[in-house]
DNA sequence: TTGTAGGCGTTATCAG
DNA sequence: CTGATAACGCCTACAA
């Protein structure tokens, strides 16, 4: 059943059932409610695929992120898809893992599907080098490209993201002035949020007169286990008394750390995490955390693209801040 | 720059384009080489939108889910993509929420972009009555419908899921013979899965003399605090030893319970949950859960999927077993 | 092995 | 307000 079956049907011609279609004025009401009646009577739906030739668009753009399983990464999924769907967008999901080299292979996947936009979710994107970055680059010469929690100058690239920076700092100078004498600062991976936050920790360090701020952050491994090993050895070589994480889950681990070598928590060990995820208040006791709005990032994100899609002038780069949260892991 | 363009500037036909393109055998290879070079140094990409059209599929599928952020929802949709990808679907996500007549909207969403099959990820889509269910048999009417964690009866629908009955069955049996005389269950939602774990509750309250079955099930909210305010009130019309849960959100919330009270884990309470997910780690103590094994049941799904495309014939059900995992709120 | 021509189902531009 | 007709870009018999 397509257009020329219905025009036939209703005895016009496929221009005026086109027209009924896409909800022209320029039909009279009587013509109008002869084709809709014979489009119900055949419960015709118009095919996507000629439409989309036509119009060069699917209404329909691509999200990548490194693993959508991530509880950060997940609820920044959530939100993009919502409000994408709210403007009539559908959502191409696409997981990359870490890997530069999947990463480019699996942007192939959704531009080989046309997207009308591409959103790049996690500051894990943005690599070190301009010819690393070619990928991204690439992209926005095809589309409008955004980058969420993450920030890279270009042609067609917007970033949308919290100022991570700020947020670690102020969170390690609030720890400092609640009697911390020795933080450490715990981070997974040095992607461009990565490197913000460690130079927040390092800012506060200094400005309270905390000499080896460099050598008191440390990568360290996520799964709360390996969280746990890694401080227990640390404390080997190093004295602290309280933890700054770069995401929830880090914390978690610290929390457990700390519980299971007897220190009391907050007074004698004081722990925040990274994120207000759901692991924050889930761990007992409950983390002191960063609110680094994922569903604002995400609302914002998506009207920027309305705006750039209506041919407006949308700034490069948008920044946010966040808010941090006390609960229990904090004096 | 399109299929004529090439063609021109290779010399050669539009067919002959077409031929390389889809990497058929009968081109001699130094015409290959000569159309490749072209394509190449014009760094041409077929359009999808046309390729589509004639072939009247984008090699898409449709997942919906009603929550992409529920970290059980998260990791199936993250399965469930990794596998696409890998036989070179893409995926387009698609969150419903939990009312009906959003889930018929927005199943619209995905048909409308002519998707090759749908993936409905959890029980909820089920609904009670046959009629409420015409949506779901209206999908499968045009394309192959896919249900996790869930089942239906139909035409064109193949059910995958865990056996939840038997886990929940198999769980309060063994909390029964570890001491506890007096459990609880405590559920969030009624859907498919939600009776049958139910269901397996009530057998095993029978089949160990515990008459008051019905008695001892409860709805209950989830966020953690609401949990606890819930258990708190619930103990002052019923003793009870421990708590079992219908997943991992809800168990946190009883084992906070239980410390806020005093209560000894293990000892005096125990707490169980489903879907074994990061939660049930970052919880102290951590805690026993059911594996309902996502990873198995997308890779199955994807992998019945694609024998379907292939023509092969599948059952209707495709049902697996859990493993029951003890941790530390389990003596 | 290669080329021609028709079809896929719309949208859009003209005339009328 | 309506209709004819040409795009849109690719695939694929069928011919050569």
């Amino acid at each position: 059943m397509n257009i020329y079956d219905i025009s036939k049907q209703a005895g016009v011609s496929i221009a005026t059932v086109s027209r009924v279609l896409n909800g022209s004025d320029k039909v009279s009401p009587a013509t109008r409610e002869k084709v809709l009646k014979v489009m119900e009577q055949n419960s015709y739906t118009p095919n996507a695929f000629a439409r989309s030739l036509g119009l060069n668009s699917m209404h329909t753009v691509g999200i990548l992120c490194a693993d959508s399983s991530d509880v950060y990464l997940a609820s920044a999924i959530y939100y993009l898809e919502r409000e994408l769907r709210y403007h009539s967008y559908a959502s191409m999901l696409c997981c990359t893992g870490y890997q530069l080299e999947e990463k480019k292979k699996y942007l192939q996947l959704l531009l080989s599907r046309n997207v009308d936009a591409l959103f790049f979710v996690g500051s894990n994107f943005v690599e070190d080098t301009e010819k690393n970055n070619a990928y991204l680059f690439e992209a926005a010469g095809k589309v409008p490209v955004f980058i969420l929690n993450g920030y890279l100058a270009g042609d067609n690239i917007h970033s949308v993201l919290c100022d991570d920076s700020l947020a670690v700092s102020e969170m390690t100078d609030t720890l400092i002035k609640r009697g911390s004498r020795s933080p450490v600062y715990l981070y997974r991976s040095l992607s461009y949020s990565g490197k913000r936050k460690l130079a927040g920790f390092q800012e506060a360090c200094e400005k309270n007169g905390i000499s080896d701020g460099k050598g008191r952050a440390f990568s360290c491994p996520a799964p709360v286990h390996d969280t746990m090993t890694f401080l227990a050895g640390l404390e080997k070589d190093l004295t602290f008394d309280a933890c700054i994480t770069a995401d929830d889950e880090l914390a978690v681990g610290a929390v457990k750390y700390a519980l299971s070598q007897g220190k009391k928590i907050p007074a004698e060990f004081q722990v925040t995490g990274y994120n207000n995820s759901l692991l924050s208040t889930c761990s007992t006791p409950e983390i002191t955390t960063v609110d680094n709005r994922v569903e604002f990032m995400c609302t914002t994100a998506v009207s920027l693209l309305m705006q750039v899609l209506d041919g407006k002038d949308i700034p490069a780069r948008t920044m946010f801040s966040a808010d941090l949260i006390h609960r229990e892991t904090t004096n």
